[in-house]
DNA sequence: ACACGCATGTTATATAGTAACATCAAGCGC
DNA sequence: GCGCTTGATGTTACTATATAACATGCGTGT
């Protein structure tokens, strides 16, 4: 996000409603198939990321997540997110320090994002990760996950 | 870097002498080329990233600037890193909070890593970005820069 | 000399993340 | 039910990472 940016911030409009109640309804029987369990805080966290309309840092997440806006504890949040991306119900972004939920439901655990600089939207994408694994394997290396962040300007912006 | 591992940490056995001294001229040339200044705390957060073996985290920086074990403020080692990232010369790897020093020069302004959870070594090759270019284009995406990071074990973690 | 632009020095503060230990709650063998 | 184990949470304190804001210095062109 520069400072000659106008545009709104995040790609996605958040959840609300029915449709946030049914993600956390299947975040709740994809736990429930697994022996996991979405307790509150992690149902919490999930939540005001669903709702969000872009990636939000941790402290953020702090900061909303009493209902009558009293902040959490950091420990708190941080434990709800490392369990949420060990789901894969979401991602850490590395090159913002923030969160998002994943948009592509458990298809493969490497994410990959297109992030606009001008107004801070994330799209998650799937990645071809083949160049990179092939690179990888050439040098004899066992590749366990893989983050991708492309940074640039979104449709919206370019026009803008 | 995890508890069983035993090895040694980096890949590289970082610069010294007379190899040392020919990579700070070589970025001295580069920068006289392009109108810029190697300046002396630019040069010297440059030479500690050479010499070292792996990434650098930036308050290992900090604490090493000085020839005497004074530290340096920390805006004084990040602002050289800022510069040092703007001229291809280090790389950030977001994922690691680290640095480290380009060691494919001037080849295109993205980076891509191949990092050892157990070692911690982080090996900078040449990415093929196509699919990921192609699907940033197919969503209109402007990329101005990418950043790949696939995390394993490298070929003698594995073996130990 | 003088002003301009850029780099640096300095102080203080903001933001991000974790260690350590106490407490709680669900499942399980008996 | 009882007590044990295991995993989650609550709480305090702290470490690590990064930047804002403003003063100072330094080279360059006129």
């Amino acid at each position: 996000m520069n400072a000659a940016c106008h545009h709104e911030d995040g790609a996605h409009h958040g959840l609300h409603g029915q449709a946030l109640r049914l993600a956390l309804t299947a975040a709740e029987t994809r736990c429930a198939a697994s022996q996991e369990r979405l307790t509150l805080p992690r149902r919490r966290v999930l939540e005001l990321l669903l709702e969000a309309h872009g990636p939000l840092k941790a402290y953020d997440l702090i900061a909303a997540f009493g209902s009558g806006g009293e902040p959490a504890k950091p420990p708190t949040v941080y434990r709800a997110l490392d369990f949420l991306e060990r789901q894969g119900f979401a991602h850490r972004i590395e090159s913002l320090n923030a969160y998002v939920p994943c948009r592509l439901d458990g298809r493969g655990h490497s994410a990959a994002f297109l992030i606009c600089d001008c107004c801070g939207a994330a799209e998650e994408f799937e990645p071809d990760l083949g160049a990179g694994i092939a690179a990888a394997a050439a040098r004899g290396y066992a590749v366990s996950a893989v983050t991708l962040e492309a940074r640039g300007l979104c449709p919206v912006c370019q026009v803008g």
